[in-house]
DNA sequence: AACCCTAAAGTAAGCGCTTTCAATCGTTTT
DNA sequence: AAAACGATTGAAAGCGCTTACTTTAGGGTT
C-alpha cells in the first residue's frame, strides 16, 4: 500500500501539504497541488481510511441499525438513507439487529466502535435508557419508530394512530358498522396506537366500541390461523376487518375462502404495510401504506443538520397512506 | 471516551499486558486478566476499533458489495453472508454499487480503505480487469455471479444454462411440443445461459430449435407486453412458454388475461427467479429458485478459508431449483 | 533600506492501539 | 548452588494520517 509519505516524496512536498491538498484545504497553492495530484495518479495511492479516522477523529461515515438485511420494509429504509447520506459524500454502514437485545446492543457498538460520526437506528429491544446512553456517546443519532420524550428531536416516528383511523374511517364511510380488527401483539406500541386510532374512527362515526370485534393476533406468521376462526366463531356480525398487517389480511383471505366468503363483496378487508404482494392477490388488497421513503429521507436530512449542529426540524410523527384496491366493499351504493 | 492507558493505570499493569488480555493472547497471568477485566468494566472501557485496525492492520470486518440495498434478492443474500460471518466474530460491511460503474468502484474503495479483511462482491458493471485489481489489493475476496477465469477459485456463479434446462424440461416432460422462451437482454451473459440451457432441453426431446418460439425481452419492467404481443402475433402454435424471469411471466399473464387465454390451462408458463409473488398470484407460478441462501452460505464459507489462507473447495456454480405450482398443464393425462 | 505582515510550507506531536524486543523472576537442570 | 530456561511483563517503536505550531519567503510600508 502507497502511504502519504511516498506521495510527498515524489511531489516534494511535505506530508502536510499533501494531506492539505488531500483534504481541500485553503492555502495549498495551486501548483503544489497539482504537482499532489499527479503524484497520487502516478502511484495510486488511496489515503487509509483508518488512519485518517484516527487521526481527526472523524470517520467520514454514519452508520445505520435495522431489524434486518432482509425484507421488504428495512430494504427501502436503508436504500434511502444511504442515497441521500452518500449525495453528502458520507459514507454508509448498515448492521443488523434481528430482534434481539444482545445483537442490537452489540450492533451499535461496532458502529461506534468504528467512531461513526452519526447514527441511525431502528432498534427494538434497546430500552429508553440505552437509546439516551448511545446518544450521549453519538450526539448525531436519529431513531426510527420510537419515541423517546428526552430525545423527542431525534426521533422519526410512524403516526400509526392515525393510520388505524384512517384504515377503519375508510370502512365507516363505505357503510360498514360492524369492523372488526385484529391486532398485533399487544405488547407492541404499533399495535396499542393502531387499536386506538379504530376506537376514534369507531366513535368518531357515534358508534360503541365492542371487544367482540376485537382479537390479538400477531404480527408474524404464526398462529393467526386459529385467532381467525375465533373470530369467526364469535357471530358477531362483522362485514368487515382491520387487520393490522397486510400478513394477517392474507391469513382472513385464506379463512374468507375456506367459509366461501368472498373477500371484497362478502366481507371487506384493509390492511396495514402495503406490502408488495398486496397487488397481486386475488382481489388486490386496500391496505395502509407506510411511509418508508419518507421516514428515509426524514432521518438522513435530520442526520445530517445534526452532524452541522445546524437547528433542524424534523417531520418528527409520519403519516401513513390509505391505499384503496379492491378488498372493500362500498354498501352505500 | 476512556482509552487502553487509563485502563492500565487503573489496573496498574502497562498497557501491552491490558491489550494483551483484551486480545485473548496467551500469557497473561490470571490475576492481571481479572484486574484488567475489572479495571475496563469499571470505567466502561470500548477499544476503538479504529486504533486497532491501524495498529495490527487487521480490521475484523468484511466487507460486501451488492447491487442495492432493496429488493428480494440482495436482501437475503446480505442476510446469510452476514450470519455466517457474524458467526465467526466478524463484522459486516455492505454497501451498494447501483448498477453503476462509478458507484461500484467508489463502494469499493470506500471498504478497502477501511481495510476490511475481506470483500464479497457482487458487481455488475466492474470488468473482469478492475475484479483481477481489486484481488490483488484484498486477497480474500468471493466473487458473486460473475466467472472471471483467472480468478476461478473465487467465483461462486449460478448454473443459469442448467437452471434453463431444467425449466424447459418440465414443459417438455409435461408434454408440450412447442414451448417458447421470452429471454432477457442477450446482451447479458444470464440470457445467454439460460437461453443455452433450453436450447439443451429442446435437442435432448429430438425437437428443432425454432426462432419462431424465442424472443428477445427484458429483467426489467421495460416494454415486455410489446414483445410478448408480437410474440402471440406470430401464431407459432405455442402451448408453453418459459420466461427467463418471473417478471416476464407476471406481463405473460397478463396478456393471457387479455385474451381470455387461460393460464395453466391454455397456456403453461414457468419463470425464473421464483420471487415472492409467485405464491400470490393467481395461479401460482411455476418457477425456478435461485438458489440465494446457498450463495450468501457459500461465500461466506469461501472468504473464511480465503482468510485463514486454507485450501477450500468452493460449490462453485450453484443449481437453481425446480418450485412447482399450478402455470403448468399436464398434456400426457 | 529596515521593518512588519501574511500566505504557504514544513516540523513534529500525537490519535489509541499492537507488537517486537528486552528485562525480570521463579524454576528446573546438572 | 550455579546455570539455563520458560513464562510474564514492560518499554517503546511504530501504524498512516491530521493539525497545532513554527518557519520561511515574498510583498508592502515607512
Amino acid at each position: 500500500m502507497v502511504t502519504i509519505k511516498e506521495v510527498s516524496e515524489l511531489a516534494q512536498v511535505s506530508q502536510a501539504t499533501v494531506s492539505r491538498a488531500i483534504n481541500g484545504h485553503s492555502s495549498v497553492q495551486k501548483k503544489n497541488k497539482l504537482k499532489v495530484l499527479a503524484a497520487i495518479k502516478e502511484l495510486g495511492y488511496k489515503p487509509n481510511a483508518v488512519a485518517q479516522a484516527l487521526a481527526s477523529n472523524r470517520s467520514n461515515s454514519i452508520g445505520m441499525l435495522v431489524g434486518s438485511l432482509d425484507g421488504p420494509y428495512y430494504g427501502p429504509l436503508m436504500h434511502n438513507v444511504e442515497s441521500t447520506i452518500r449525495k453528502h459524500n458520507l459514507h454508509f454502514v448498515v448492521t443488523s439487529g434481528l430482534e434481539s437485545q444482545d445483537r442490537e446492543t452489540n450492533s451499535i457498538n461496532f458502529l461506534q466502535s468504528k467512531r461513526v460520526d452519526g447514527l441511525v437506528i431502528h432498534a427494538d429491544q434497546l430500552s429508553d435508557d440505552e437509546l439516551i446512553q448511545v446518544v450521549k456517546e453519538t450526539p448525531a443519532t436519529i431513531i426510527l419508530n420510537r419515541y423517546v420524550p428526552e430525545l423527542a428531536l431525534q426521533c422519526i416516528t410512524i403516526n400509526n394512530e392515525l393510520g388505524g383511523y384512517i384504515a377503519t374511517k375508510h370502512l365507516l364511510e363505505n357503510g360498514h358498522t360492524r369492523v372488526a380488527c385484529i391486532t398485533g401483539q399487544m405488547s407492541k406500541i404499533d399495535s396499542r396506537d393502531r387499536l386506538q386510532g379504530y376506537r376514534n374512527a369507531i366513535t368518531e362515526f357515534g358508534l360503541k366500541y365492542d371487544p367482540d370485534l376485537i382479537i390479538e393476533g400477531r404480527f408474524d406468521h404464526q398462529g393467526n390461523a386459529e385467532v381467525i376462526d375465533r373470530l369467526f366463531e364469535r357471530k358477531n356480525g362483522m362485514t368487515a376487518v382491520f387487520c393490522q398487517n397486510d400478513h394477517i389480511a392474507l391469513k382472513v383471505y385464506d379463512a374468507c375462502n375456506e367459509r366461501n366468503l368472498k373477500v371484497g363483496e362478502d366481507i371487506s378487508i384493509v390492511g396495514f404495510d402495503n406490502h408488495s404482494y398486496c397487488q397481486y392477490i386475488n382481489p388486490k388488497l386496500t391496505t395502509m401504506n407506510l411511509p418508508i421513503v419518507e421516514m428515509g429521507n426524514e432521518a438522513a436530512i435530520g442526520l445530517l443538520a445534526l452532524l452541522k449542529k445546524k437547528p433542524h426540524s424534523l417531520k418528527t410523527n409520519l403519516t401513513p397512506e390509505l391505499i384503496c384496491r379492491d378488498s372493500v366493499k362500498n354498501l352505500n351504493e
